[in-house]
DNA sequence: TGTACATCAGTGAACGCGCGTTCACTGATGTAC
DNA sequence: TGTACATCAGTGAACGCGCGTTCACTGATGTAC
């Protein structure tokens, strides 16, 4: 039952957004009454948080597929880039209520952030299988990282236990950024009337970005 | 009174967002019965279009003003990214207006695809600038473009009227969704925990995104 | 200088709508003796 | 095997709320003669 009401909410959520989504709608589409929802949330904002937790774990665990299946870090980084994509083009509203623009109102509880961090985790771990089996070779323009910088990458390497040099796991930051900039883009419009359809862009990014981070 | 509106609107817009944006809400702000506002805009939609406008016209006018300052490729490269940046932490709704998750029920109309291209254009001109003036090198892996890839660069770079070398205006496709993908990233808090505050990641992101495209 | 008229910003009531949440309830199913 | 009771999923009415948009209107201001 709480399955069924998720799979409804999902599919609002395609229909009218986040801020869209009703409590009243969803038991409708049920052929219930609305006030048997409580019976499985005790609010709307509880589903909201259910379906963002479900959307972080699907695409954490599409990237965590993704990697499984290779063996070298180049293809695993291919991978994993792809996978991404794929699984946002497949469910665009849900990849919107995790990295489009907060709901407003809602704050998301500590729940969330667990499995907000399985898809960059996917993409440090395969960076840093990369660099120890020697797969990455010296990129990118040295520039002096301030002590303010420093501090942020060796706390963040200590939560997420990968061990990198610290220019390489900025880049690594940058690349991640980048692979939400383009698949946000993708799928917001941005490329519309120039890199739309943005497939062959998207390869060439994942290549480029790569190099980029020194991987090859 | 119109721009009354409008300033009451992206007040609004602040506290609950572009969906609970509301015309009783703004004309209750002013003062007024709420069928008033219809004398200045016609529906709802409309009024979020001028919004929408107006953040696109002023995130683009700050770009231009900042390039308009420097006379050396790489410091206006600086300057329109630190720009953004700096517009967008000021102006965090708007931001998310433009560059979040679209409003769902809501399509653009066209009036916006020009005031949606000034940032955009301004920092392809720095970049063509750049290259034209010799301060750019050769950068980036050389990776095959598809005939498609191709295609869409040439019909983007008749379009803007910038001319470049097919991969480097790739690429300063790539640096635009950096840009983007990172402003997005700090302000939808997905950096809380690691790189935040994001005043020194911003600024490493801009060197090394220069070096990728290969300004000096 | 004075009158008649047009313009137009803003009023107030109403339309039909959907929302989240509470609350006392029904009635079927399962459990214990 | 039969009865008494507890559990619990779902009901239906109600609360108080806000929304976009329409419509006939008032009353002040400006304009033309």
């Amino acid at each position: 039952m709480v399955q069924s009401i998720k799979k409804v909410a999902r599919s609002q959520l395609a229909e009218v957004g986040a801020n869209g989504l009703s409590l009243r709608a969803v038991s409708r589409e049920l052929g219930m009454v609305s006030s048997a929802i409580y019976r499985y949330f005790p609010s709307r904002d509880e589903l909201l948080t259910a379906l963002i937790v479900d959307a972080y774990d699907a695409v954490g665990a599409a990237a965590e597929r993704a990697a499984a299946k290779e063996v070298v870090a180049i293809q695993q980084w291919r991978a994993i880039w792809r996978a991404v994509r794929i699984w946002a083009r497949k469910h665009p509203h849900e990849y919107a209520l995790i990295y489009g623009s907060p709901v407003p109102g809602y704050s998301a509880p500590q729940d969330t952030i667990t499995p907000a961090g399985r898809v960059i985790l996917a993409l440090l771990r395969t960076i840093s299988f990369g660099w120890h089996g020697g797969a990455m070779r010296p990129a990118g323009k040295r520039v002096a990282q301030s002590d303010a910088l420093r501090a942020q990458v060796v706390a963040a390497m200590t939560v997420t236990g990968v061990e990198l040099p610290e220019d390489v796991f900025v880049r690594a930051v940058i690349a991640l950024t980048q692979l939400f900039g383009a698949v946000s883009f993708e799928l917001f419009g941005q490329y519309v009337g120039s890199m739309d359809p943005a497939d062959e862009f998207f390869e060439f990014t994942v290549e480029q970005m790569a190099d980029f981070i020194g991987l090859s």
